[in-house]
DNA sequence: GTCTATAACTAGATAGAC
DNA sequence: GTCTATCTAGTTATAGAC
């Protein structure tokens, strides 16, 4: 299922290869601002090699978001699952959706940034997903509220704010900065917590 | 001084109306997916017309994100001089990003997103006007931790991420949505106001 | 599976008429 | 102040050799 997390180090395949340096690149100069040419010239191979393996620079794009819906998805199933009642739960799905936003930085940027340059097809594939993503946090939220553990004015409001709360963290989030990613996402769960506890 | 604000009606200058019509085309296609003559025909002139007004595409980039700093910076410095104590403070500067966020929804989006598209030097000029911005957000949450009303585990990471939750309203308002923008920035305060107080 | 060569097109920007 | 026409360079993508 969730065998789309791409290996970090040797052994990648091609397509692997190719889709990593695409996630950097795109992140840096946007989907547009990056041809083919110079996404190959990362790779140390030629534009033309690159359709070997992808039948276009689209489905490049697409195939980057589609597998990061994929580890989100999965990642926040595995979150929930491994806690028990309202509140572990949302702290346990606010953690990981930090700590994913640290970890694989650049694609889960392009998850929102780069919405714009799917094509519509594509786009309506992958907000479908989206907002199962975010139905998770919904229900985490709503259910705290049921169970009166929870206090928020509105369910819907306050699940986009910790959302976008949290995604904000790969724009700014650096390697070997001022805070590791667990104190980050320690941190924004105390404050998320702080904010919607009763 | 804030004279940059730009009249949303009638009579408005070229210059204002090319500014007007590339925010919305940036946001929605991306700097480097936005053509001269896609913008052109938006204004219904020729895109050779567009360098009479402005020397390069570059140039109208940095206009739209330096006017938008313009605005930014004055009108968090007008909030929080309209406000006493640290917390009316706060409060006040908190309402002021969010409604700009949804007044201004496509330059404040851009103020962002396409930071990647400056030239290094325009980028430079951006940066150190936004740091201002952001010290502005960390001076208040310190004063109010000094005056004991806050309590924050880490000004700096609790600035980031007050204002990227904000900041985020600007990807997914709507304007005619479920939420009056006054609604938004009162739950936004009411959320942040309760995750920083002592 | 990667290369060279190239087709077909679009980009930003300028010259100069009106 | 806006136009038509055009230059130069870069774009995605394909054909076909190796």
């Amino acid at each position: 299922m969730a065998a789309t997390i791409v290996a970090t180090h040797e052994r990648a395949t091609a397509a692997e290869r190719i889709l990593r340096a695409a996630g950097v690149l795109f992140r840096e100069r946007g989907y547009h601002g990056s041809s083919m040419r110079t996404l190959a010239r990362a790779l140390r191979m030629e534009a033309a090699s690159l359709y070997y393996h992808f039948r276009s620079k689209q489905e490049i794009l697409f195939a980057i978001l589609d597998r990061t819906l994929d580890d989100l998805l999965a990642g926040v199933g595995r979150a929930v699952a491994s806690a028990d009642g309202p509140e572990a739960r949302l702290r346990a799905a606010v953690r990981f959706h930090v700590l994913f936003h640290t970890d694989s930085q650049h694609e889960a940027f392009l998850s929102h940034s780069e919405l714009r340059s799917l094509t519509q097809a594509n786009l309506r594939l992958v907000l479908t997903r989206r907002d199962e993503y975010e139905r998770v946090f919904r229900g985490l939220l709503a259910s705290g509220v049921r169970a009166g553990v929870f206090q928020v004015a509105d369910v819907r409001l306050t699940a986009m704010a910790v959302l976008t709360m949290c995604t904000g963290v790969a724009t700014w989030f650096a390697e070997g900065g001022r805070l590791s990613p667990e104190a980050i996402a320690d941190r924004y769960v105390e404050m998320i917590m702080k904010s919607v506890k009763r």
